[in-house]
DNA sequence: GGCCCTATATATAACAG
DNA sequence: TCTGTTATATATAGGGC
């Protein structure tokens, strides 16, 4: 999506990483704000760079409820 | 992003919130794989649709860290 | 419910400052 | 780095099956 297509692997450029990081963290938040309000959906997502800076979205009702099903279902409990 | 432009809000029609929910689940959770390896990065990803159902994804490395850290950030505690 | 198709809205790669 | 621009790749709305 822009100027160039590009193959989904590691962005080897450490700067270019670091750009294409931030765009894509902005859109992929963006993108779960809408699906909250469009679809009456909860997201809660979770992004960490590799720098190892973090970012999140939780939607309101996700807040408590959805951490601790993430927390199981990753545990393999659920 | 497609036949026509939709506004922001809830999808009124339950059949049409459906479809919209079931394709842009299917692109968050692409984009966030695509994060992951573009940018080296982690992401875990839950979406509950107002369904009930739940969708998610973890990238490898956030199985059992993300989950932590996210339950940790929702709860106010980080 | 899912999958295919196509026109169109959006995200974003590459670049400039 | 961060911000803005813009051409182009992608996601997706609406529709059919």
């Amino acid at each position: 999506m822009g100027r160039g297509k590009i193959e989904i692997k590691r962005i080897e450029n450490a700067s270019n990483r670091q750009v294409t990081y931030s765009k894509r963290k902005n859109g992929i938040i963006k993108k779960a704000k809408e699906i909250t309000v469009l679809c009456d959906a909860q997201v809660s997502l979770v992004i960490f760079a590799s720098s190892g800076r973090m970012h999140e979205y939780c939607s309101p009702s996700t807040t408590y409820v959805v951490p601790v099903y993430f927390f199981l279902i990753c545990l393999g409990l659920l």
